[in-house]
DNA sequence: GTCTTCAACTTAACCGGTTAAGTTAAGAGG
DNA sequence: CCTCTTAACTTAACCGGTTAAGTTGAAGAC
């Protein structure tokens, strides 16, 4: 079907090797005439003759392609626009540094056995020799990562991190980020705030918990004030945030901290379903500050990491694992930074200030 | 470094065709007895030893891997949730079906030169032998196609079409849909309703656009009651829009119909900041109805188009298109349906019915 | 006239698998 | 005891490139 290398040689009267040294310009090099390098190239365009990256991948042990592997099975289901932005980013360096993007999303195993045995495949895939490295966007409890670290196969990991300095990743500082959120409420007079807590399986999701309860504490606001609410995912039932508001004045919230935008967005329209009103009734302070947060109503404060930034570093340091570089920095922290919209209000709410 | 099946194989004391029966489960069937069966799955593990798929595929000529080709290099940086939506339907179809799929984005190149060394060099990663077919998001008059077709490399279209019976696509049949939106409007009463249209390079928003302009026309409209305004992306200036509602009364747009969900929900913002109430002053229609529709203040109603499942039917098709099946329907038409939600009211400002 | 040198190639091994076509030794059949 | 089968393997060609190590013929040196 597809034209060879060697019938592009015999079509041009000469052996595969000059072929192939025409076709990586080392023609000058290799003393092939001009002659024959123009009859070669003839030939070439004449057959349509396309290079078979299987077989080159074979010869040179690589293949300028990036594997990037999602830890959710439903990474894509999310609307805040997190994963676009990824994407995005990670779309646009490939081009930029010349890799191709090989893209592994995994489904979830039921029962241990059939977990081990998808992650033996799963290591299968990414040492198949297909892709030069892997851009991970997994937990860092995960075992893919010391796996493949053990296999000597370069990867870095995105928004996730290790104290292993073996480790590469790009991370934002989560923790920092919750802190910066939870502050700018309490500034505005909040005491009553509440979380909406990500699945502890995403470790970004434990430390927004995490700085969440830690600057609650920091402020020496007492336990009962620490309210966490499970919302994992933007099909979570907000239903038990809308119960909570009809508690008493001093007890209920005045404002919500939410571990990801797309909860955010999605508890505010509840909340307008339900009569109350962001922010003069309650503030929301979400997390990624995607583009989409600008044309919410009202417009989503929110904690801010640049995820297609984030991806781009990801990926050029992916690509310098590859070329065998040594950076000084290949554990990257990004720190993050309040955007300051609209769904946040001052505090009116009676409250027993401690 | 990576163990290869000759080091499998000598561990084990065997010949490599051995293992490679071994691996593939032929064992039985090439007579290779129990003993000898475990001893080799025995060197496998100890070696860690992982197939080299590059290999396998130069021999069996294919890889089970499709690639997927935008059109657009910015395709990942809308926030509507289109691309997200299509890229969860080619995830979840792509382990369904058990391919790996290739990501391939391209930017544009400015001179005509550069256009046709782009488009071979396009070409030529298409056909370097590391996938087996192709899922293209494109317009129908890109030459890929055809030059794919020429090859006799399997692909099916996206969200695009054409009249030739040799192309295979799944795509909406966007003049009903701007059929639906329009006539929607005018039974609410609307007559001076203008169009944002995205741009002709898109075949989508072109017949969008026709769409709209005929069934103004089937209703009997004169033709200066065709509002036509570009507004290609989201980074658009929408000016021109709020200019156009400080015309007199019976000249001014009372509905929108947006071709693109973002582009309808930053008109939404934008209009809030000027004042103008949607849906009391002006009524607006988007296109695709994403789940980000449900959670816009008011809700958007839009024309729906079953992304995901277009594109999980475009990548069954194409699996059977590789694997050399001829179904009867290699052209699927997807019939939109309008989503009504809160953006629009019946007409309530003074205008001159025809 | 012979020896070198060099330009311009070719040969062949290799990358890591697959698989059709052998090979070998044991046991069955006559 | 010899031939025939068959189970249990091995050999080697092939997939389509890369590249180190030749080969060849002509020009130039002595």
């Amino acid at each position: 079907m597809a034209a060879t290398m060697r019938e592009v040689a015999r079509r041009a009267g000469v052996s595969v090797a000059t072929v192939s040294y025409v076709l990586n310009g080392q023609g000058a090099v290799r003393g092939i005439s001009e002659a024959t390098c123009s009859r070669v190239r003839r030939a070439m365009s004449e057959l349509q003759y396309h290079p078979n990256a299987l077989a080159r991948g074979l010869s040179h042990r690589q293949t300028h392609t990036v594997a990037v592997v999602m830890q959710y099975p439903a990474i894509f289901s999310g609307w805040s626009g997190f994963t676009n932005e990824l994407m995005h980013g990670i779309t646009d360096t490939a081009l930029e540094v010349g890799y191709d993007v090989l893209l592994h999303t995994r489904n979830v195993a039921s029962d241990v056995e059939a977990v081990q045995e998808k992650h033996r495949r799963e290591l299968s895939v990414l040492l198949d020799g297909r892709a030069d490295g892997a851009l991970l966007l997994r937990d860092e409890k995960d075992p893919l990562a010391n796996a493949l670290l053990e296999a000597g196969f370069p990867f870095v990991m995105m928004f996730s991190h290790s104290a292993d300095k073996r480790h590469w990743f790009v991370d934002c500082d989560n923790m920092e980020g919750a802190r910066l959120a939870v502050e700018y409420l309490l500034s505005l007079g909040h005491r009553r705030i509440a979380h909406l807590a990500g699945s502890d399986v995403s470790g970004a999701a434990r430390e927004r918990k995490q700085g969440y309860l830690k600057a609650l504490a920091d402020a020496g606001l007492p336990a009962e004030y620490q309210m966490v609410i499970d919302a994992f995912s933007v099909e979570h039932d907000l239903g038990p945030v809308v119960e909570m508001l009809s508690k008493s004045d001093g007890e209920r919230p005045t404002a919500v901290f939410s571990w990801s935008d797309d909860v955010a967005i999605n508890l505010i329209s509840l909340l307008r379903q339900n009569g109350v009103r962001v922010p003069e009734d309650l503030s929301v302070v979400g997390f990624d500050s995607t583009t989409l947060c600008d044309h919410t109503d009202p417009p989503l404060t929110s904690v801010h990491q640049s995820v297609y930034n984030m991806a781009a570093t990801a990926f050029r340091l992916l690509a310098a694992n590859i070329s065998g570089a040594r950076p000084d920095e290949t554990a990257v922290r990004v720190q993050p930074r309040l955007d300051i919209r609209k769904s946040c209000a001052p505090c009116t709410g009676s409250l027993s200030l401690p």
